[in-house]
RNA sequence: GGGCGCGUAGUCUAGUGGUUAUGACGUCACCCUGACACGGUGAAGGUCGCCAGUUCGAAUCUGGCCGCGCCCA
């Protein structure tokens, strides 16, 4: 025995510090320049800069890390590529807020300053997140570190927008958009979140032109639009507003007259039947004047700023609010006796994600894609089985989704952003659109041309991500080489933002679908198992996380509760729960490296199991093949916490609780030198490959135990992944270590349940129901007295008596006995017990033998099951009465 | 309201027609046995959401209901 090479405790940060100082020095994440074979490639889902990493970045990118070190210690080349995201809008949103604490507005800044700013926030932010990224050893190729607008990107961005404007996919209308009225820009329909809140609805009574009594009565819950109104609709066939056709109404106060026309999209049963028309800002009211060209347009009654006004609306409402505007017009509304009554009323209001301001509907002219073009072969991918969705039901929802898809508007009024490659010509009303940018115009050559003055959605950037931060459109090597990706691994809620439309844009401008795995890590929950959201609060900060526990056990955490279905808890408990597997294997390895003599060679694969190998040795390396398979599969598959649990329950339950218990005698030499070698070899032959399975898991104490451990190589995140077929499958000797299991389970509870001090080893008697049984227990007799804690073990035959003044089990292997102490009482309750559990079991089985039915329809092979079933336990029954009779206390018989 | 999905010990979970329903965390009891008390051994804990149906046989398949979640209105 050597001195220990590996101190009792460990310091994960000392480890971390080593481990990743290793992998930098040696470059181990640096992807070739010529790969060598299929590249593993894929993009690190850009950050936004507006914050930084949160713990559910960590779950998707310890998934990512999994499966590049997976891949690449399978000898594949890979790359994953790490990037920021300039996320315009939303980083914006938070410098504005930051400047507000500090007393100043946002939009009191010159354009210089106010970009300045934002600058500012980008940089130190993205310091952080680098930070982060680095503490989660992810391996990442730096080098190749990219940045939403960085110059390529630019050049990309603009490269897209010309080609798409030029095949007539980018056009700009005048439409109904989403408009954030805090932040005065349009939004996409996914930035809109929708709410149920609590309003009013107030029913109008629209007095007619004609001057006739009475009116039309009209419901609605934003009477401030009324001043904006062309007309009120009902629906052709409603036959309470037959009378109302073709004439005139007022709109309340300002008395202005506007027609009642018919529309098939006004719904009967809501309020009285009765719809104002108000096309500027309501979608519906919008499809609605469409419909009746003759129609008037009006002004915008509501401004940009979300304030009523223009000359339709009464003077002294002017420039009010809309929510102070609505009061006010209501006032004047039930003054002036327009209001029939009022109700409270529940909605689903739509609010801006970013600024939580509650979105107008608004008519305005923006860019928009034409997005039922691309979506088409976005569709067909999936279909066609190019790209796959995992977990796969989400396919489903990506369909139905991409099958009501809308034109995506992709202008914003914002600063921080990609500029529109637009140029107009005031003098010939042409627009000349290129990437580089223009001096004059295209049509006329007048060199007074405006740019554009929005910036692009943050998105129409990131949906060329795949192949942009390989310099497209530039013919680059990584883009022949790592393009398309292999995998995306993201969360869900960015599935249409981001995923649906990186493959639309793939299958547009390379023809190819930009990845062909999509996996999506599902959400985390706090401990009483709501959804972490910086909202909430209840989301630690990873940094804190890893210093607490080690980056390790984060990711254990991570991965190993978190089936793919379904969301995953994440709290101390299972934070804990990693770390302690973490410990478990270190002292593991420290307890195999204890036994092992100083120059130990590495681990050379066992020879096919000769006759002459210990049980234990071929069922260990068995398990071992197995895991190896389970591990491939589940990896594979994109099922990570399968994976997990996987080799979580190896390295646990078969290496550390069953095999190093029953061979530590073995390597003490207690049973000669052949066993001690056999023992040592095979321990370190499965410790030194199972390190190697646990890499992708946790890979900074894998690397660190590794290097204590013999092996060959510099590095383990450069070691080849174990072969499953390194190790013999052995089916029989898992067989048969399940009997020998069960025997020192039989034992163990006898010793329990007759209260044996722990210290103690009493003698113990088993008769085998069989001599196959007999023959493989007399064998592994050491395993069982070692792990049972008896002593002597003694075999008895079927005419041999049952020893007195011991505690006896009976079950399928045989009977079990352990000697009772002295100062323990006679105790048959465990045996009356077990009778009525088989007794019952027993009446079961023989009330299915007995139903005609099951003989003549089950399958053979399960009959005869049956049967051996019945035979087997009414033995032990018997057994079982033969005790109880001897102890004078005999059941009434089953 | 529509669509999709999920209901299995206190909590999380495995199990896609036939064993005594799997494992983890937590709980309880005993034990600091020479890698590990961040550990070991054992135990308790379940009407597999409810009701029908199909079947010789249902946690598993079908229908309805109840509850929860997500997406879309």
């Amino acid at each position: 025995m050597t001195e220990p090479s590996l101190p009792s405790r460990f310091e994960p940060r000392e480890i971390e510090a080593r481990s990743q100082a290793a992998w930098a020095a040696a470059g181990t994440f640096r992807a070739p320049e010529r790969p060598a074979g299929k590249p593993f490639s894929l993009i690190l889902p850009p950050p936004n800069v507006t914050g930084v990493l949160t713990l559910g970045h960590m779950l998707g990118d310890t998934v990512m890390d999994l499966l590049v070190r997976y891949h690449r210690m399978r000898g594949e080349p890979t790359l994953w590529v790490p990037s920021v995201d300039h996320a315009g809008l939303s980083t914006q949103v938070a410098v504005r807020r930051a400047l507000s604490k500090e007393g100043v507005r946002f939009e009191d800044l010159p354009r210089e300053e106010a970009l300045a700013q934002i600058e500012k926030w980008k940089v130190s932010h993205e310091q952080r997140i680098l930070e982060q990224l680095a503490a989660g050893g992810f391996s990442l190729d730096l080098s190749r570190y990219r940045y939403t607008k960085d110059p390529a990107a630019v050049r990309a961005t603009r490269e897209v927008f010309v080609r798409l404007y030029h095949e007539g996919l980018i056009y700009r209308a005048e439409r109904m958009v989403n408009w954030d009225p805090r932040l005065r820009t349009a939004i996409s329909d996914l930035e809109v979140l929708r709410t149920e809140e609590a309003g009013s609805l107030v029913y109008l009574q629209y007095p007619w032109a004609d001057g006739s009594p009475g009116g039309l009565e009209v419901a609605t819950v934003r009477p401030e639009t009324i001043f904006g109104d062309v007309a009120v609709a009902v629906h052709p066939e409603d036959p309470r507003h037959t009378s109302a056709l073709g004439r005139e109404v007022l709109v309340p106060i300002t008395r202005r007259p506007i027609p009642v026309i018919t529309d098939p999209a006004i719904d009967p049963a809501f309020g009285s039947g009765a719809l104002k028309v108000t096309p500027r800002h309501d979608l519906v009211d919008f499809e609605v004047y469409q419909r009746h060209p003759g129609l008037p347009m009006p002004p915008d009654v509501i401004d940009e700023r979300g304030r009523l006004s223009s000359d339709w609306v009464p003077e002294e409402l002017r420039g009010l609010d809309r929510d102070v505007g609505r009061t006010r017009t209501l006032e004047r509304l039930r003054a002036e006796g327009y209001v029939l009554r009022e109700a409270p009323y529940r909605h689903s209001v739509a609010r801006s994600e970013r600024s939580e301001a509650v979105v107008e509907p608004r008519l305005s002219t923006q860019w928009f894609v034409r997005i039922q073009p691309l979506a088409a072969p976005a569709v067909a991918s999936v279909r066609e089985g190019r790209v796959r969705i995992h977990p796969d039901r989400w396919t489903l929802t990506f369909y139905r989704w991409m099958e009501s898809i809308q034109d995506w508007c992709i202008s914003r009024q914002v600063l921080w952003g990609h500029s529109i490659p637009v140029y107009h010509c005031p003098a010939c009303d042409h627009d000349t659109v290129s990437v580089a940018v223009p001096e004059k115009c295209e049509q006329c050559g007048s060199a007074e041309i405006v740019s554009d003055p929005d910036v692009l959605d943050t998105w129409f950037t990131s949906w060329l991500w795949p192949f942009a931060v390989f310099g497209w459109p530039e013919p680059t090597a990584d883009l022949a080489h790592y393009y398309p990706n292999s995998v995306l691994v993201t969360g869900r809620d960015i599935m249409f933002f981001w995923v649906a439309r990186m493959m639309m844009a793939g299958e547009h401008f390379t023809g190819r679908a930009p990845f062909s795995d999509v996996y999506f890590t599902g959400m985390l929950r706090d401990e009483t198992g709501r959804r972490m959201s910086k909202h909430l609060g209840n989301s630690p900060d990873p940094v804190d996380v890893m210093h607490e526990r080690g980056v390790d056990a984060m990711r254990f955490a991570l991965l190993f509760p978190n089936p793919t279905e379904e969301d995953g808890p994440f709290g101390t408990q299972t934070l804990e729960g990693g770390a302690h597997f973490l410990t478990k294997l270190w002292n593991l390895t420290r307890f195999s490296l204890l036994n092992l003599p100083a120059g130990t060679p590495p681990p050379m694969p066992p020879r096919a199991s000769p006759a002459s190998t210990a049980l234990e040795t071929r069922w260990i390396l068995s398990r071992w093949r197995r895991t190896v398979e389970e591990l491939d599969r589940a990896l594979d598959a994109f099922e990570p916490s399968r994976a997990a649990s996987a080799v979580y329950a190896f390295v646990w339950h078969d290496l550390a609780d069953r095999y190093v218990e029953i061979v530590k005698e073995n390597l003490l030499g207690h049973h000669g030198e052949p066993a001690a070698r056999e023992a040592r070899e095979t321990l370190l032959f499965v410790i030194e490959r199972t390190l190697r399975l646990l890499h992708p898991f946790a890979p900074h104490l894998t690397e660190e135990l590794w290097h204590a451990v013999p092996h060959e190589g510099d590095l383990l995140a450069t070691a080849r992944w174990p072969v499953a077929t390194e190790a013999p499958a052995d089916p029989v000797a898992e067989l048969e270590m399940e009997t020998v299991l069960e025997a020192v389970r039989l034992l163990r509870n006898l010793r329990a349940e007759e209260h044996v001090p722990q210290a103690s080893v009493p003698p113990g008697w088993i008769r085998p129901a069989g001599p196959q049984v007999a023959a493989l227990l007399e064998r592994e007799r050491g395993t069982l007295e070692r792990l049972g804690h008896v002593h002597p073990l003694v075999f008895l035959d079927s005419s041999t008596p049952a020893p007195t003044g011991a505690g006896s089990r009976v079950a399928a292997l045989g009977e079990c006995y352990v000697e009772r102490p002295a100062s323990v009482p006679e105790e048959s309750e465990t045996l009356r017990k077990e009778r009525a559990k088989i007794v019952a079991l027993l009446e079961k089985t023989r009330g299915r033998l007995a139903d005609p039915g099951f003989r003549a329809r089950a399958p053979a092979e399960v009959v005869r099951e049956a049967e051996e079933k019945v035979r087997e336990l009414s033995e032990r029954v018997l057994r079982i009465d033969e005790h109880l009779k001897s102890e004078g206390s005999m059941p009434a018989p089953p």
